[in-house]
DNA sequence: ACCTGAACACCGTTCAAGT
DNA sequence: ACCTGAACACCGTTCAAGT
């Protein structure tokens, strides 16, 4: 994603629209219609423009995702101060992430991104495989442990956001009450035991646990 | 998702196109051409008939997404001889669902469900239930430690399928290289290090290592 | 170099009518 | 009850032309 850099000294048509007007518009209407109302026409019109105004200043829809999530990560992942116990310090960089995507729920579409990749978001990744190596575990294997944390961490976002849509959307999560209602007690006598409280406890936000039981697992093997 | 039930007696015209048929054709489209050539359109030709047909067979396309995904798992979940010991029943349990999600990578668009529903499904959510108890867990703590591995599955299939999409569609990959590169050794010194080796480790799969420290370390709490 | 207009090749879904 | 045709209200992107 090479950035347009310097004001260009090149002889032409001055630029009428710029990338960062672009992502700053898409931004507005993300927050408020969500990912949904982002298209290319409504995003040149809003910009003042027309739909291939911006195949000009970026390469495709696509790409303006991916600079947009990466514009979000550089604008809400703000360094919070880390303890110096290396597993604390993995346990609170990554719940920083998390706290910081989740809050977003346009970024699930995004998040299937392979990485973050924003530089922003890049020093949490540093931190966490930086504690992981200061726990004892050889660099590769705490680059290992990184993406074992990222994979947890996208994860509840993504089924816990798309979950959190679907209840809105409503009866749509009628289908998952009938089918614990009509539960084979015989076949799966465990989920018939829990069907009454699964709705409940699986709205529980039981990211910190898990992670924390992940990182402890992780951490056993050295 | 109500199911269509035995032949009706109710008077009108005799339907030309099925549930069943409809889901089967869409199987096919989607096997061929990936989960992206699936329109209500193509579906409703190839089934020979016409768009508005299928709306009196299926609510949306949504719900034809769910029960795609709900005729996947029935078809490809073939449930596996379980080890007795609970541990590692938990860890057969959890592979088996994990692989064959994972050799079907359309289903990543699905995936983002709550939960997999299909009773078939469910049985290996039982089987994890089940063996968590057996190791300790209360039931309550069993459904979040439930939850946290289908997190981690989830996340590993969404963050792998997806990058190696990417990775297909070419070039796009190389941005990731190119900010690897560009590393700032003073700020991001650990990432620097493993820079060079950071796209073959997370091509390797640890899907198994990052499962059973998860299970450790949820097991470790009681 | 940057922008425009018109067009291409599509979408999912609603509505009113037919059998 | 089930299906059809036409239409609505859109999409992302390409291409050729303008300034």
């Amino acid at each position: 994603m090479p950035q347009p850099s310097a004001p260009r000294k090149t002889l032409g048509r001055p630029p009428r629209i710029s990338r960062e007007e672009i992502i700053e518009t898409a931004r507005r209407i993300v927050d408020e219609g969500g990912v949904g109302k982002l298209t290319m026409r409504r995003l040149a019109t809003e910009v003042g423009s027309t739909p291939m105004a911006l195949y000009h200043h970026v390469r495709d829809k696509e790409e303006l995702l991916v600079l947009l999530l990466d514009d979000y990560a550089d604008r809400n992942l703000r360094r919070p101060e880390l303890p110096a116990d290396p597993r604390e310090r993995i346990l609170v960089a990554a719940t920083a992430v998390h706290d910081a995507l989740a809050a977003c729920p346009w970024i699930v579409e995004v998040l299937t991104a392979d990485d973050l990749m924003s530089t922003n978001a890049l020093w949490f990744v540093e931190q966490i495989v930086d504690g992981l190596i200061e726990c004892g575990l050889s660099p590769d294997r705490a680059v290992h442990a990184y993406r074992a944390v990222w994979y947890y961490t996208a994860g509840e976002i993504v089924v816990r956001t798309t979950a959190a849509r679907r209840r809105a959307d409503d009866e749509r999560a009628t289908y998952r009450e009938q089918v614990f209602a009509d539960l084979d007690t015989r076949e799966l006598p465990r989920l018939a035991q829990v069907a009454g409280r699964w709705a409940p406890l699986t709205a529980e936000d039981t990211y910190p646990n898990g992670l924390r039981a992940l990182v402890d697992g992780l951490l056993l093997s050295r």
